[in-house]
DNA sequence: CCCGGTCTTTAACATTTGATGTAGAGGGAT
DNA sequence: ATCCCTCTACATCAAATGTTAAAGACCGGG
């Protein structure tokens, strides 16, 4: 048993994204809190059309949410990073409508399906912050849906790339100057961009060529930032840090 | 001057597809309240970028939600019905990532930015339900999402098509047996799925001359909802109604 | 140290989708 | 009625992307 982290030690806490907290919001998450977790690569944390009887925030690790399709096909629907709350559709609708898996080692933090709503009740400022996550991360994933409906393979990629390597910054993964970890696979960006295997590495390839990226033994070492936005089609308003939010 | 909607007489709460609302509740929202408004056709709601000071539920119409490249694409991030509530985002997150427009006259029930707090923060209940709504939405881009990234062009149509006859349907704007307005364009259908206007016309051709849907004078007629969700690839469970949700 | 996995890379070929151009139908303003 | 505009319809060609197959790199287990 290792000893558990206070939320007041909370080692996502200095990082300029999340929202400062005032006392007594974060005693009260500090009661919401039911424990911890820690999980191996590969771990199916929740499934599709189950009902899940926890959430968490991930304190730290890297995995997937995904759907898939009848026909067997999968569609990443975002990264999951350290900070992110994972499990909140669970507690609202019936089910789950994604499944969420590990790719790397996860630690997390565990909270109880039933406590939510009294949780919510008694701490407005929190409830808010939670309706804040959501409505973050429904922008996400709608920016996902402009870049696979309208873009090219290569701006795909390239945006899918700078924004994680913008993400994954901002929670401190500096493994030094331009490097990140990047633990996914191939097959993994290629679901997530809706192409398919053969032509995210077509791409990729290209993008490593010209010099701007490289990625290997799961390191993306981005080497021109500028020109990987610009390949992403973005504009240099875009290229902000991103907004802060809040941490459950 | 018309006469204003009282939210007890809201002509949405008689259908199936919202939640009950306690009295208590009921009595809040009315006070969260701020009005009505009337808007033509084209009109544009809340632009991208901009703050709104005000947000909508609404009561009549239909419309688009959208997002804008910076060269000039637009993907339509989902179709805004009655009961929708919209705007939430530039009451969290300091501006609005999307904008909205209308399609049809729309009439609207105005609730003022700044008093979504307050509001939130002395009905818990009303709280979890905005929680609840934006998760919603979250999932249903998230759905477009995999329809768009993992499916073929005719799969992806007769899927919107089938979400829209489903969706329009609950919210009883029903024309005779198995028709429901449709006010969209072409475009516009072209927008929400990552396809040209060409590729979208011909695949509806396709559709068409196969007998289970018809679409003229903005009135889809669909002949055949089974085989239709056979197109869209969706198997006998997801046929289900849709889930209840609340309605603010 | 070899073996069987998974992941990446490449090639050749098939298919889907996009771009462009043209035409006609319908609706609203003048 | 006429003009202008948007929307739908359709053909042709070009480009982007998918499919299939195969081989090499890497890694952990026996």
């Amino acid at each position: 048993m290792k000893a558990e982290t206070d939320c007041a030690a909370c080692p996502l806490r200095k990082f300029a994204l999340f929202e400062a907290l005032d006392e007594n919001d974060e005693e009260a998450t500090r009661r919401f809190k039911d424990g911890e977790r820690r999980v191996d690569p590969g771990t199916i944390l929740m499934h599709e059309g189950m009902v899940s009887e926890d959430f968490y925030t991930v304190l730290s690790g890297m995995g997937l949410r995904y759907k898939t399709t009848p026909d067997g096909k999968r569609q990443v629907i975002n990264f999951v990073l350290p900070g992110d709350f994972i499990g909140l559709q669970s507690g609202l609708m019936s089910e789950m409508k994604h499944s969420v898996e590990t790719t790397t080692r996860m630690h997390l933090c565990r909270f109880k399906r039933s406590s939510l709503l009294p949780f919510m009740r008694n701490n407005p400022g929190r409830a808010f912050d939670v309706t804040w996550l959501s409505a973050v991360e429904e922008n996400l994933v709608a920016e996902a849906l402009v870049s696979i409906g309208q873009q090219p393979a290569a701006t795909r990629l390239a945006w899918a790339l700078h924004r994680l390597y913008t993400r994954i910054s901002a929670v401190g993964a500096d493994l030094g100057p331009g490097r990140i970890p990047l633990p996914y696979t191939q097959q993994d960006m290629a679901d997530a961009l809706g192409l398919s295997l053969v032509h995210t590495n077509r791409i990729l390839r290209l993008l490593q060529t010209d010099g701007m990226i490289s990625w290997r033994d799961k390191v993306l070492t981005v080497h021109d930032e500028r020109a990987l936005a610009n390949r992403a089609g973005m504009t240099a308003d875009m290229q902000e840090t991103i907004p802060r939010r809040p941490l459950i």
